[in-house]
DNA sequence: AGCACGCCGACT
DNA sequence: GTCGGCGTGCTC
């Protein structure tokens, strides 16, 4: 008798842990496999976790596993190991880890494979009768071409005849997997001579360790990454390349499939249930060999790994934010040690993290300098907003951006202007009684969306009427708040009335093919200007585009956490990037009210080295990572004395951990959370920072402060992107 | 998460 | 008397 560990297929903390079941001696049941258990007086199903020769439950309580699902282990070795390296890890619920690992439709048995109709022809049968026209002809034509679909087949020569093939078993109908086709622009591939830089690098990364490479804007690290993913594939083995999902466009997909064709599989957010589910099955069964994927494909299933490849590294979104909270890089780290293969982290603008990390030896710091082209990077022109507003300029562009913007038009060229916030004002406020719109189910101000004429919550995407008039003092006179994409593109209309601007941020793109039309339509039109949130930050080479305006720099600049410097740094030189693909110098005009601030003097002269120093230099003086530890517990329920009495306790707890460790805590305190409340729901937490020495051993203590009975739906997040 | 068990109030 | 409110505890 085996005993199989089975972890239930349910997000609840209550029942997150490993159950025993019998296996009984007629099921072939292994390790990883989906199976359907009884449990309490209902069948669930479970993921089985391990397998024992005995079990460590009374054994007479036991109960027995009632089936398989997919007859397969869907769970391979290496996911269980991550799962549990991250449950310990990152303190996270076994159930939401395993759910990572398979397309979500596929647990609630939502899709299936693709199976299609085909008939062929039965070795031996009697020709039907001479009449039979129709029959006669169907039967030539599978001679032909041996089998075909069935639906082909009675389309051309009616359904009737082939089903009476079918009755007379002269033609056999059977099914098929079909993989859906995911439609992806058809390129030739535009492969390169690499230059010697690039040729550097790709030779340099060749041991199985991580490497960080730090290229320019325009080095050409993509060339860099299919030429290591060639080498891999060459060996034997395969690759994952993860992309941002913003920056995972059309053009991307189709440079990939142009180059490895059959071998490539995409995971991203544009792909229906089916596609996704099939794309996963292609990579289970190693049809695929190359996985070119955002954030989540790093939980796909492939094996024989030779190269892992994060681009972009210093993106914030590769860190998840929501329910399972987890470090794509961390994950990577994993999985690069498991497979024993090559980890590169690319950007042009590292993370602070990382770079340090490449410092301390930890990764190898492989560089590319020189853009491939030798062109000089655009010339960014710093324009001091508060002396606009001293020469009466109150308008939200500044004399040189329309100046420049002139100039564009002009010559007929093209230019974009980034704003990093959708809608058309972050706000409305009664100017009488300072009346502000806001969420009733969160705490947040809503935005203003003028081209719906309706307010919304960005965080729980709540529509709302728009305000005429304050409801609270019956007033006329509104306000609208910093401004937005929309606002930028009305003002632009009203300065170039005649020439064609395109908006891309969230709202314009949601439908499927929005992405690719705007940027077909933008690309034609010249003159042109292309108004957008981060979306446009990345990727997209423009010939034409010479200009690129950056209306509000700050608003990344006083987020209040310690890495909004270091974002706004990226975020300057990434979007820069823009203006420098045309054959003249881009030019790039940065509107701030800071203009001294030393993120926009390193940025200006594109030294990243220089910030790093600074930057670096700044976070040891302050106690801020890497040099020290963040840490963060946000709890959250709907009742907020349910949440508050919890906190408390738990806070209490900490204090003992602190106490024990004066030396090492450098802050620590509970409090509401800036966003009180977030989809009905109160959250507060506690926020605490140490040094790394003791790290995992504070860590460790405090995970055990919180009650594992509470009510509240606790998370936990190590140096967190934002504290709202 | 869901479901049973159990202990208090207002109803045919 | 009993129907049903939802607090507590359990699920291999």
């Amino acid at each position: 008798m085996k005993f199989a560990s089975v972890v239930i297929d349910q997000d609840a903390k209550a029942i997150d842990r490993e159950f025993e079941y019998k296996i009984p001696d007629d099921l072939d049941i292994t390790l990883g496999e989906r199976v359907l258990v009884p449990f309490g007086n209902r069948t669930l199903q479970g993921f089985v976790v391990d397998i024992e020769d005995s079990s460590t439950f009374d054994e007479t309580k036991l109960k027995s596993i009632l089936s398989a699902v997919d007859g397969f282990a869907v769970i391979k070795k290496e996911m269980l190991e991550l799962m549990k390296y991250m449950a310990t890890k990152l303190h996270l619920k076994l159930a939401s880890i395993l759910r990572l690992f398979l397309p979500s439709e596929m647990r609630t048995g939502k899709v299936k494979e693709l199976l299609v109709r085909f008939v062929e022809l039965n070795d031996n049968f009697e020709m039907p009768n001479k009449n039979a026209k129709k029959q006669l002809e169907i039967i030539a034509y599978l001679k032909e071409n041996g089998k075909a679909k069935f639906s082909d087949i009675s389309n051309e020569f009616g359904y009737q005849a082939l089903s009476t093939l079918s009755k007379k078993n002269i033609v056999r109908v059977y099914f098929e997997e079909q993989k859906r086709n995911i439609d992806y622009d058809k390129i030739a591939d535009n492969k390169r001579v690499l230059t010697p830089l690039q040729q550097r690098a790709v030779d340099t990364i060749s041991e199985n360790k991580t490497y960080l490479l730090h290229g320019v804007t325009g080095s050409g690290k993509t060339e860099v990454y299919m030429n290591l993913i060639e080498r891999e594939l060459k060996k034997g083995k395969t690759a994952l390349m993860l992309v941002p999902e913003i920056s995972l466009t059309p053009q991307v997909l189709a440079n990939f499939k142009a180059r490895f064709g059959e071998a490539v599989a995409l995971i991203h957010s544009g792909l229906s249930a089916g596609e996704r589910f099939d794309e996963w099955r292609r990579i289970f069964f190693g049809e695929a060999r190359v996985v070119v994927g955002a954030r989540s494909a790093i939980f796909t299933p492939i094996e024989n790994l030779g190269i892992i490849i994060i681009d972009e590294e210093h993106e914030q979104s590769y860190i998840s934010e929501s329910n399972p909270r987890y470090d794509t890089h961390e994950i990577a780290l994993f999985r690069r040690q498991y497979n024993d293969c090559i980890l590169v982290l690319g950007s042009a603008t590292p993370s602070i993290e990382s770079y340090s990390r490449a410092l301390d030896g930890e990764y190898q710091l492989v560089e590319m300098p020189v853009r491939v082209n030798g062109m000089e990077m655009p010339k960014i022109v710093i324009v001091d907003m508060i002396n606009e507003l001293r020469h009466g300029n109150s308008e939200i562009f500044s004399i040189p951006l329309l100046a420049e913007l002139g100039n564009v038009v002009e010559k007929k060229k093209q230019a974009m202007i980034f704003i990093n916030r959708r809608g058309f004002s972050s706000f409305q406020r009664c100017r009488e009684c300072g009346y502000v719109a806001k969420c009733k189910d969160c705490d947040v101000s809503l935005v203003y969306h003028r081209y719906e004429n309706k307010l919304k919550c960005h965080y729980c995407g709540k529509r709302y009427k728009a305000l005429d008039i304050c409801p609270s003092c019956g007033s006329h006179n509104i306000k609208q708040g910093a401004i937005g994409t929309e606002r930028v593109v009305e003002e632009l209309k009203r300065f170039f009335p005649d020439v064609p601007i395109f908006r891309m941020d969230n709202d314009t793109t949601s439908t499927k093919n929005a992405h690719r039309s705007i940027l077909s339509q933008f690309r034609e039109a010249k003159p042109g200007i292309l108004v957008g949130t981060q979306m446009i930050a990345k990727g997209h080479d423009f010939e034409d585009c010479i200009l690129v305006g950056i209306v509000d720099a700050d608003q990344s600049l006083y987020q209040s956490d310690y890495r909004s410097i270091e974002r706004t740094f990226q975020l300057v030189t990434q979007v820069s990037g823009r203006a420098g693909r045309s054959k003249d110098q881009g030019k790039v005009i940065l509107q701030t009210y800071s203009p001294r601030h030393y993120v926009y003097r390193f940025a200006q002269n594109y030294d990243f080295k220089g910030f790093f120093k600074k930057e670096a230099n700044l976070r040891r003086v302050t106690n801020f990572p890497p040099y020290t530890k963040v840490l963060r517990i946000l709890f959250s329920h709907e009742d907020e004395n349910i949440v508050a009495n919890e906190i408390k306790l738990c806070y209490n707890k900490v204090q003992k951990v602190k106490e024990k460790y004066p030396d090492d805590f450098i802050y620590l305190d509970v409090m509401k959370s800036p966003l009180n409340r977030i989809k009905t729901k109160y959250r507060y937490q506690i926020l605490m920072r140490f040094k790394l020495e003791k790290a995992d051993e504070i860590e460790n203590e405090i995970y055990a402060c919180v009650d594992e009975k509470c009510k509240s739906s606790v998370f936990y997040e190590i140096n967190p992107n934002n504290l709202s």
